[in-house]
DNA sequence: TCAAAAGTGTTGTTGATACACCCATGA
DNA sequence: TCATGGGTGTATCAACAACACTTTTGA
């Protein structure tokens, strides 16, 4: 049986995130180049020790302050445990991997060593980290699906077409800004602000500001089959 | 910045497994009380230590071995991390935790301090094993809708009827045999066997006997909206 | 008055539920 | 032939996608 007073495997825990934004149309990464061998020079998540006073989650947020504003990461969740022997040289380390999102209107100042990448065009990318951004990837594009989560990758105020755009660019496919329309507001998601967007250079309709009903995640489309029966 | 090499600060990894199975129509879960304290006396969730070699799945496997035949777990998946500094007293101790899932026609032989417990009426839990119960349970449950994952409640053959009992027990609510049967059918995870129940006591028409299509979990229902467009 | 962009009206499709009806067996 | 449970046919409903059409602006 086990024994929680037992420590006689000493072991390292890191938390590793995939901060996930839209720029320039395109789901982008934030990535650090590795200074340091092992993998001097590939690219890395942002991440680092939990220290023995916090949980995951407060280790990452305090881990991601020092690259990305607190008050721009608008979501944040865990994605899994990377946990292979052999997941990273030396001692072993034992990941818990989150995803966090920034809306596109912000360009926080990350350090020299930092970029952004395209989560489809990876560049060579150290240990386990690209399974990390592409589970990152798919979290994100399930969940725009059946939640609120548009919220995070959105600024306060957007025009339609803007979110449009986001959600193509989150999805990786062109999203008809009609539908995106109805669907957000047969949920109650959407919030007309009554002000306007100028319109472009050559004109046409001033279109209308948004904003999201509500600032935390939650589940819009509960469930898809074998519904409760409705209450009499 | 973080260095994957240091490791002052000693933490052990733990696995745990909420295994779930229907039995009398009842969702439970298997807890064993502990013998020892912390916590004596209080019902726990089966699980130990990480070992140097092993990744968490593979240690929950192994550690499940002992109380559940593996042949019989027909599902296991990482639910989260759990990482509260004080979730145990004494040395720090993280924990991974699992959903593990067993067919409702076998009985495994578990040790004389384990026991089936209905997941809607748990006993006194240790530590935060309650927590991870109820989230184990949320997730089976969000996913019979999406997935197959019925195939690791059910026996190799079974009754649209007794499929019926599984699901209801299992999300807490009736659910319709016939509207039941169409998903399943629609989906293409049914597949019939050909061969016929016996009828009961009281007569009636025999059932016909299924199985599943697949035993390893899929999504099956992918996109609720926002749907890619169709390829031409 | 024309082009451009935003937003609405309308229709059709799909997947699901509800429920009536038919089927096959034991007593 | 009746009671009992199993299974299918069919109506209805809701969510969504597609697309035509209207609105509002700049030039």
């Amino acid at each position: 049986m086990r024994s929680h007073l037992n420590t006689r495997a000493p072991l390292a825990h890191e938390v590793l995130a995939a901060v996930l934004q839209v720029r320039s149309d395109t789901l982008r990464v934030l990535l650090w180049r590795r200074a340091l061998d092992p993998h001097l020079g590939r690219w890395s998540l942002p991440g680092g020790r939990l220290r023995p006073d916090e949980d995951v989650e407060t280790s990452i947020r305090r881990q991601l302050a020092e690259k990305v504003d607190v008050r721009q990461l608008k979501h944040v969740e865990q994605l899994a445990v990377f946990s292979a022997p052999d997941r990273v040289p030396g001692p072993r380390v034992v990941a818990t991997a989150f995803l966090g999102l920034v809306p596109s209107d912000v360009d926080p100042a990350v350090p020299e060593d930092t970029e952004w990448h395209d989560v489809d065009a990876l560049p060579r990318t150290a240990f386990d980290h690209e399974a990390i951004v592409l589970r990152a990837r798919d979290r994100l594009r399930s969940k725009l699906s059946y939640t609120n989560l548009g919220f995070a990758l959105a600024p306060e105020e957007f025009t339609i077409s803007a979110l449009r755009g986001l959600y193509s660019a989150a999805l990786g496919y062109k999203v008809s800004a009609t539908n995106l329309q109805r669907v957000l507001q047969r949920r109650g998601l959407l919030i007309p602000t009554g002000h306007t967007a100028a319109p472009g250079r050559t004109g046409g309709r001033p279109a209308a500001l948004f904003s999201f009903a509500a600032k935390d995640m939650h589940i819009t489309d509960p469930f898809a089959v074998l519904k409760p029966p409705p209450r009499r």
